[in-house]
DNA sequence: AATGAATGAGGCTTCATTCAT
DNA sequence: CATGAATGAAGCCTCATTCAT
């Protein structure tokens, strides 16, 4: 029994695995479910014992977005300082080889909100856990400058960077990811550096 | 002939303004020709008088929202002050009634760019031409704060701040749709004044 | 306009005749769309500008059916005599060559009523308008004889013989369907005989 | 061994209940092997341990329908008059709770019988052994009234009214089902009375 | 120039059947 | 004996595209 639901969540995630690589890839709705068996090395006939139909996989896709963007959130919360926080945070669309969050695919995740309601409530939900997260993270933080802003409102704007950033991501501008990389990460350090003091940067400095 | 092309390109607008709204409402994708042919209201075959096929008036879309946002420039560039400017630029996608640029359609053109080479080129061509713009008026500008920061490295700011906006925008987070342009003004806003001093602000203060 | 209305109604027409043999080949659900297409001679995709769907076709079948049998009572109704009357009605599911009515695609249809409202509504339309004809026709006929029945009962003992003679006509019981007929129309005069006289045989004999 | 036989024949009734469930509420081909495993408790490959496919469950049906049909006749040759011998085999449809026989899946079977050679051989077998079990009846009867019809050409009425009654009901014309029931049997008994005498009545009279 | 009927490939989904456990 | 995961063929339906009128 256990055996078997162990089963039934390694196949849905195997097949979720293989749906963000083609949704990446292709976008949502010129991903065919053919596509996806393929990737994941299954047929297609056995998607449907996971999943009720192709929605369904949308969603879990954005259901599992959600938890992955929870955890990167829980693990900034842990960093030892508010830069390494906001590092952590923004750093999740772009790890190095398999980036955990893919901007093609979160793009597309955004585009399918604005018509599909139940993935909005699920990106809706995102957006406001991570920007409360933030938003705490700042009130607690002895970093910040005195720029007038409230807490709320620097996370408001750090949050529209990292969108941003991760919006034009898709462009691929840049000659390398690495450097693409590089580059995303200076223009949220420029922010940061408006908005508060490096950790070991004393007060009075 | 001067007739003729006059028709023609009342005819590929009328196109283009039905298709704005459909891929706006579905998405590139979930839009059937027959879709913009009912809302232009004319034949599905006439369509493909003036566009070789689905993906040509894509692409013209992205064209012509590529001069959309360069006349919005232009008018950007002859505001009298550089905060003007940034606002113009920015209430591009937030126009009162008619929005000038619908953001839905707008993360579904950069969703398309990550696939689609030709829309991918002129995407990247308006991010570049805009960011070069103000950079330049930011160049120009005696407001800039000393923040140690280079005119680019502003411009990269502020629409990484204007794009995160508009892929956020799609959520169709608050109230109103009124409520929620004047919030996303202040975010922007809060930005700009980390980085700018107002107009007649003095420089000595 | 009128010429198009002509061509769908043609069409229709056409897909419907297509669809009868197939029906009644192979029954509702075996029957593929494909078959239907083929079988007409034109493409899938061309139903579904005359019909929303399978269920429709159904429906329309049943619909037809229904004004086939309207029309063969209206021609029952115009015979010489209650015998003629019957006869026709009779006859109707067994004309010589192609006969009117397919009496496997009946049975299929009193099967598909059994759990298809629509279908189910068409069908008992039928058979209420058929029966009140009948029995009006009785009601008018000199011909009964005293056997203590109503006109309705009568009407319902002939229907429940042509009914049953129909569900049982698909058993293809006999050596040719020319015989099958006649045996048929037999054990059907045998009923009318117990209930009618001859319209030439005096009443008093 | 016996055992083994034991809880194989057990298996195949289970399975049949459960299949001819099914049938009737949804026809042979809408019902899908995994409906009857459900209806029936067990798992789908179960049912190919005991029938070889679907084919065979639907041929096992036809054939169980037989031997109900036969143990019904069966009944009806010891019934005390042909009256209630009639009785006996007309009600077999519309028994009070638990119908031994239910008239969507007859009519299914007759439709069936049309397309599929091994069902046709069943129930053609059936109407034949009932039809000349009834003509027996009706020949060692002496309640036959003088109707110048030989014993078959009455039993091929009795039949013809019984099965046209069968496939109307499917029809559900009537408030409830026991008024249903008692509308088909005055149908019946209608036939019955201009073919025989009641059994107590004098053949005088 | 304009229509919309027609095509057919391709996508989503179901389901009979098999087979490893 | 029993399960149910897995397969893949086949069905329904849509839609980009063409073409006769």
């Amino acid at each position: 029994m256990a055996h078997q639901l162990e089963n039934g969540l390694e196949r849905r995630t195997q097949i979720l695995d293989a749906a963000v690589v083609c949704f990446a890839k292709r976008g949502f709705h010129q991903t065919s479910m053919h596509d996806i068996s393929a990737e994941a090395g299954i047929s297609v006939g056995l998607i449907y014992r996971y999943f009720q139909n192709k929605d369904a996989v949308i969603s879990a896709m954005a259901d599992r977005h959600k938890k992955q963007i929870n955890e990167i959130l829980g693990q900034a919360r842990q960093a030892s300082g508010l830069l390494e926080s906001l590092e952590i945070l923004f750093t999740a669309h772009c790890g190095e080889n398999e980036p955990q969050v893919v901007s093609a695919f979160v793009v597309d995740l955004f585009a399918e909100a604005s018509r599909n309601m139940r993935v909005a409530e699920l990106v809706r939900d995102v957006c406001e856990t991570t920007m409360n997260g933030v938003t705490d993270l700042i009130a607690q933080s002895p970093e910040a400058k005195a720029t007038n802003l409230t807490p709320r409102e620097m996370a408001e704007l750090i949050f529209a960077v990292n969108d941003g950033t991760l919006m034009r991501d898709v462009l691929k501008i840049g000659p390398t990811s690495e450097e693409r990389r590089a580059q995303q990460l200076k223009v949220a350090r420029n922010l940061w550096r408006l908005l508060f003091k490096k950790q070991n940067e004393p007060a009075y400095a």
